[in-house]
DNA sequence: TGAATACCCTATTAAATCGATGGGATAATT
DNA sequence: AATTATCCCATCGATTTAATAGGGTATTCA
């Protein structure tokens, strides 16, 4: 599934995207346009804000701006920001990957194998679509 | 993330595929060979035959076996009992659809966009794979 | 026929995660 | 200085997950 995290990042760039002169936007106004609670939303905008997405500003008249074109944010960047890895098995993850410690062949495995997969199907949608293809 | 309860079926389900003749197999041999929990495999054992994936036989010199063929057994089908939805939005689920309350428009929506790719490759890695394909 | 075997089922628990909330500190305008 | 809005910490309830315990029931074989 899913995490709410994701899903209101999601929509909360969106939104932004569709902002003109990338004019700040306070946090009230992106949570009551996109139905979300805003103190929830709050720390998802830090988040995203910390690993270079986002712009802020403080003070009136402050609020969040896109600091990149949307043309230019990858699916791959944002997924693996607010959702974490990609892959559904830490033994085939790229960015976060772990040996299972109850597999002895991975080569061997029938997880492993079918997971490969997934992976990289998921892979190649995050990787064409930036967030420009979402509106 | 994928389940320990999905991870754990589909070595079970891999394991009895290499058995020839069908022969039952007991819940401890498989536990033991594939590093599970015997209790835990137990209960998995059980919702993979009630969902007709596995047959079992009662009384000494029973346990469980495959009840087909391994490439009559889609990999849809194991992820689906298993795992549930592969969508990872119920609004992009084909056997578990459900509208989201917090979203006015579906069409709209580029989280919707966004996961119904998502789903789609997925659903064609599952289709694609059948339990033959994993030995 | 009876005892051993192994599936079947329910309940419980510990740990982790998720979504949400509250309170207050910090910084930037006016 | 006062107002405004981001920033940050800490907590909380609900849910899910993985695992465990214990006993019931059906089947097989001697």
């Amino acid at each position: 599934m899913l995490s709410k995290k994701t899903k209101y990042g999601l929509k909360a760039l969106t939104f932004l995207a569709k902002i003109k002169d990338r004019e700040p936007i306070q946090i009230a106004e992106i949570a009551k346009h996109e139905n979300i609670s805003q103190k929830f939303l709050e720390s998802i905008l830090l988040t995203l804000r910390r690993n270079g997405l986002l712009g802020s500003k403080k003070g009136k008249g402050g609020g969040y701006y896109l600091i990149k074109e949307p043309e230019d944010i990858l699916m791959t960047t944002v997924m693996r920001v607010l959702e974490g890895p990609i892959a559904m098995v830490p033994c085939v993850s790229l960015n976060f990957y772990e040996k299972c410690d109850d597999c002895p062949d991975e080569e061997a495995c029938s997880v492993h194998k079918l997971m490969l997969q997934i992976r990289d199907n998921a892979l190649d949608v995050y990787k064409n679509n930036t967030l420009a293809d979402l509106l």
